[in-house]
RNA sequence: GCGGAUGUGGCGUAAUUGGUAGCCGCGCCAGACUUAGGAUCUGGUGCCGAAAGGCGUGGGGGUUCGACUCCCUCCAUCCGCACCA
């Protein structure tokens, strides 16, 4: 081996940009310069742009991770640069159960591991080159940042929701009114309430009295049915559970009755709808949020029973098809069935019930096509008619909804014409346009029939027609139902946020906010006590100071995200969650990016809590997040090796089905453009250290397939190994260019190697044999052509959140300085600025190798120069009926006339027209002329 | 079933207002430099065809001088919701 074969490498590395140099170097001097620290600073617009918070979980971040933060990177440092003053904070949502689970099975304290992923991923972020203030960093599971979630729920108990005035407002002005004029004149979200005057109000002892505020308060206590887990100790989300075991550990789950807190979040369902209009976020987010919320026009009616004084009240949005109804449905759980099933029907009755209690709601919707119901032998009276009709129970008719009883209409209904023809139920006509015998007409096309005193009216003015009657008679109101359900906000878990909540015989408390922050007890085990109880139960002392006991549940992982952006304003006040300065300057986020799988849970949690702050005036703006953009996840591009059935042989990709092969998962990283290195394949798993190979031209070409990023199909690519590699700036890039922000994509390592490529071109603009060689001489019209087209595009498209485009136009830029050998600062100067934003390492070193001392951070972006980017030419594309023929150069400002005559003269033109004389010539100034013969 | 989105070279994609389809990059092919190349540089690369030319943006139809773009219809894939009265 010769001395030149070693040193050649050598030599060129000290050529090329050493970007293992530079980026740790201006890593470091951000953070001594604290270079992103911000402030609210009047004198400048403000602009907030947000990450959705990370969960620190121990398997550290994937290149999918930062996709987001790296778009929402490029746009804070390029608004700094047009001259706003940017708040971009990050932190952690660090309650949650991996950390507890881990903590159940290792005994370690989860805030040890938690603190230990923080530090991992603060060590991966902070090589990326993100632009944060540190100094605004929160953590959810910090008690000087759940002190204000413990207040926040504080706020919520002392709580109401006023619909005459559309907001809330304190739990002491109802007492008043109470007091005053009893119940009546309330019109206020709440639960279940009778009646009652002031004279009935006084007369109640204090615990009666909470009682009663309990149904109106905006965080309450309310018994409900859930997914119980005995062996785990704890309640599962629907999600958790399937076929009737838990998901984790297979665990047998039942519906149990239980005490929980709840946010009567359904108050605000109105103002949660209507505040849509108002965002800029995708039109299928907000189309899943109106989904979740359901809100549905009708009416609800009450229908007699034949033999009993209770009455049955239904919800319909077809109120107009009331004489359509032939039978009802009561949900198996209603509280009338036990009251109205006759003797002769006892037993099935019994049976049924039984039935549908012992599913899930998981498997009674699976069952969806099945009809199944029990007649209980009791009769309603048709409202308007008098006429008996049948009460049924069956699983199609939900407990949970509108009032759990309908109101069937099988001839408008396709599910309630279902049930009849299994039952043989008579079938109604009431609105003409279909044929009830054959199947339901449920549009609301047509004029009603057989329907008194709607009788050919259409189905607006029937509906219309029909409250009125209801309401007139008193046997219905007009009325609007909600999909939406108020949110169980506690958790059978110790890895939360404590309730500031204690109980003086049996009626829950909440603490003074001077005992804020109630903070978690160390307890001997994360699990459930022997009884049954939450594991803080098991701490010592678990009590208030005068001896009362404190609340066991935990607030759930929503809590603690629900108001982050607003802390982050103001992070460090020990006197208020934010302060009215600090609030009032940065508002609300003008910017959030984040995944859509928060679309229904987290954003319109946040969106709920909001509006309460805001409507207690601690928050200034309605909504939370002006506008949002989900980034699409990056998939995996999962390897395939082929092995041949019953041997250890390796079947090549192309020859696989010549053999009886199966495809099995090959990690990604001993593969390389889709050839697999054999040796490393031997090493990676000791079963494949003899394996035989059938090759197709010497190699072994493996299957390919785009899946979920997961470590079960070897696919997982990390940053930090591609920084180490490549450098964060080329990841940066790389992870741009892969495509629309907005679209999953598959991740190709490959594709890498392009924009590695870039970075080095554009340093050898500035450099020549290692040395800077900007000067000053300048710009060439081409050369200043190239950048302000450069400008235009880049800012046009980081304004549209098109990242992909704007990478693309640095390449083009840079490809054609480069072919103009261009080293003017004149023009290398603004490039550099620009660069910045998607590259900030070797964007600040060139800024500073151009002389500046301040980071290139708080330079101003370039503004474009239309008389740069102007051209004196057209190429113009002749097409002939539409056809592109040939291409021809003429000067910018002829007129039409003169195209028209210039093309028509042309060489090229006499052989399209082939004597022809043209029907039409369409001349578009600038861009085309097409000729049709 | 309902709602939303997406279909363009071998791959990721581009075409901002109806105006040259395929920019930029990967891969591939050829060449240069080289003892060597998985380095670097140069050129080529939608498909068919020797060429002339023809065909091409999921399929079919329409509007238009002109359609990836607008309209109708069908198909495929992905996501969300799902007996919501």
């Amino acid at each position: 081996m010769s001395p030149s074969y070693r040193n050649k490498p050598l030599i060129q590395d000290q050529m090329e940009y050493n970007f293992r140099e530079v980026e740790p170097r201006w890593q470091a001097y951000w953070k001594e310069h604290k270079t992103y620290r911000v402030y609210a600073d009047k004198e400048k617009p403000k602009y907030y742009v947000l990450d959705m918070f990370p969960y620190p979980s121990g398997a550290g971040l994937h290149v999918g991770h930062p996709l987001g933060y790296i778009a929402s990177d490029i746009y804070a440092r390029y608004k700094r640069q047009r001259g706003f003053n940017v708040l971009h904070p990050m932190g952690y949502d660090a309650f949650g159960l991996p950390a507890e689970q881990y903590a159940i099975q290792t005994g370690q304290h989860p805030e040890v591991t938690t603190e230990n992923n923080i530090r991992r991923y603060r060590e991966q972020l902070d090589k990326i080159g993100f632009s944060f203030d540190w100094d605004r960093e929160v953590r959810t599971c910090d008690p000087s940042y759940y002190k204000w979630t413990q207040w926040t729920f504080i706020q919520l108990f002392s709580h109401y929701y006023n619909y005459k005035t559309q907001k809330a407002e304190p739990i002491a002005g109802l007492e008043r009114q109470f007091a005053h004029s009893g119940n009546v004149d309330v019109n206020a979200a709440c639960g279940e309430v009778t009646r009652f005057t002031a004279v009935e109000w006084l007369k109640m002892d204090e615990k009666q009295k909470r009682e009663v505020l309990m149904h109106y308060r905006l965080a309450y206590q309310a018994d409900t049915f859930v997914n119980w887990c005995p062996k785990l100790g704890t309640v599962l989300a629907n999600d958790e559970v399937r076929e009737g075991l838990s998901v984790r550990g297979g665990h047998p789950v039942e519906r149990k009755r239980m005490k929980q807190w709840f946010l009567r979040i359904t108050a605000y369902a109105d103002r949660l709808l209507d505040g849509l209009e108002e965002l800029a976020w995708s039109e299928s987010l907000k189309e899943m949020q109106r989904n979740w919320i359901g809100r549905s026009e009708g009416a609800t009616i009450f229908f007699g029973l034949k033999d009993h004084r209770e009455k049955i009240e239904v919800f319909t949005t077809r109120p107009d098809t009331v004489f359509g109804a032939t039978f009802m449905v009561l949900a198996p759980e209603h509280v009338l069935v036990k009251k109205i099933t006759t003797k002769d029907y006892q037993q099935q009755v019994d049976a049924y019930v039984a039935a549908a209690a012992g599913k899930s709601d998981v498997e009674r919707m699976s069952e969806v096509k099945t009809v199944s119901g029990q007649f209980t032998g009791g009769y309603a009276v048709h409202p308007f008619s008098g006429e008996p009709i049948p009460v049924y129970i069956a699983d199609y008719v939900l407990a949970g909804y509108g009032t759990g009883a309908i109101m069937a209409v099988p001839g408008h209904d396709s599910r309630d014409h279902a049930f009849a023809r299994h039952f043989g139920l008579p079938i109604v006509e009431v609105v003409t346009g279909g044929d009830v015998s054959e199947g339901s007409h449920d549009d609301k096309e047509g004029t009603l029939v057989n329907s008194d005193f709607m009788d050919g009216m259409d189905v607006p003015t029937a509906i219309r027609t029909v409250i009125q009657h209801l309401e007139s008679k008193g046997i219905g109101e007009r009325k609007i139902n909600y999909r939406l359900r108020d949110a169980i906000f506690s958790r059978q878990r110790y890895w939360g946020e404590p309730f500031p909540v204690y109980y003086k015989e049996g009626v829950p408390y909440v603490l003074p906010e001077s005992a804020l922050p109630l903070e978690l007890p160390p307890v001997d085990k994360y699990l459930p006590t022997e009884s049954g109880e939450p594991p803080l139960a098991r701490a010592k002392n678990w009590e208030t100071e005068e001896g009362y006991p404190l609340e066991c549940n935990t607030m759930p992982g929503f809590a603690g995200s629900s108001a982050y952006y607003i802390r982050y304003m103001d992070p460090h006040n020990d006197q208020e969650l934010v302060s009215q300065d600090a609030v009032s300057y940065w508002e609300n986020v003008d910017l959030y990016i984040g995944g859509a799988e928060h679309a229904t849970g987290h954003l319109i949690y946040a969106r709920f809590w909001n509006k309460f702050l805001c409507d207690t005036g601690v928050v200034v703006r309605d909504e939370p997040f002006k506008k949002l953009i989900n980034q699409g996840m990056i998939q995996g591009r999962s390897n395939f090796v082929y092995r041949e059935k019953g041997r250890n042989r390796f079947i090549s990709h192309g020859l696989k089905d010549q053999y009886d092969t199966m495809p099995i998962h090959v990690d990604v990283h001993i593969v390389e453009n889709d050839i697999l290195d054999i040796n490393a394949f031997r090493q990676w798993n000791p079963e494949y250290k003899e394996a035989e190979f059938v090759l197709e031209d010497g190699q072994y070409i493996c299957g390919w397939e785009v899946e979920k990023m997961s470590k079960s199909f070897h696919n997982v690519v990390n940053p930090d190994d591609l920084i180490e590699k490549y450098g964060a700036d080329t990841l940066r890039l790389y992870e741009m260019f892969l495509g629309p922000l907005e679209q999953a994509k598959p991740w190709d390592t490959q594709g890498i190697e392009g924009v590695f490529r870039f970075i080095r071109k554009l340093w050898r603009l500035y450099h020549k044999n290692s040395t800077f060689i900007v000067s000053d001489d300048p710009a060439s019209d081409k050369e200043k052509k190239a950048l302000h087209k450069c400008i235009r595009k880049v800012s046009e498209d980081i304004e549209r959140f098109s990242f992909n485009t704007a990478v693309s136009a640095f390449m083009v830029c840079v490809n054609e300085l480069t072919d103009l050998h261009c080293n003017k600062r004149e023009v290398l100067e603004p490039l550099a600025i620009m660069v910045a934003s998607f590259a900030p390492h070797i964007g600040e070193e060139l800024w500073h190798l151009l002389g500046h001392k301040e980071s290139v951070a708080v330079a101003r972006f370039p503004e474009w120069e239309e008389k740069y980017v102007r051209d004196d030419q057209v190429l113009y594309p002749v097409s002939f009926n539409g056809k592109t023929r040939f291409k021809m150069e003429l000067p910018a400002g002829m007129s039409k006339e003169e195209v028209e005559k210039a093309v028509l003269e042309a060489p090229d033109a006499q052989k399209w027209l082939d004597g022809k004389a043209p029907k039409k010539v369409i001349v578009v100034p600038g861009k085309i002329v097409n000729v049709v013969i």
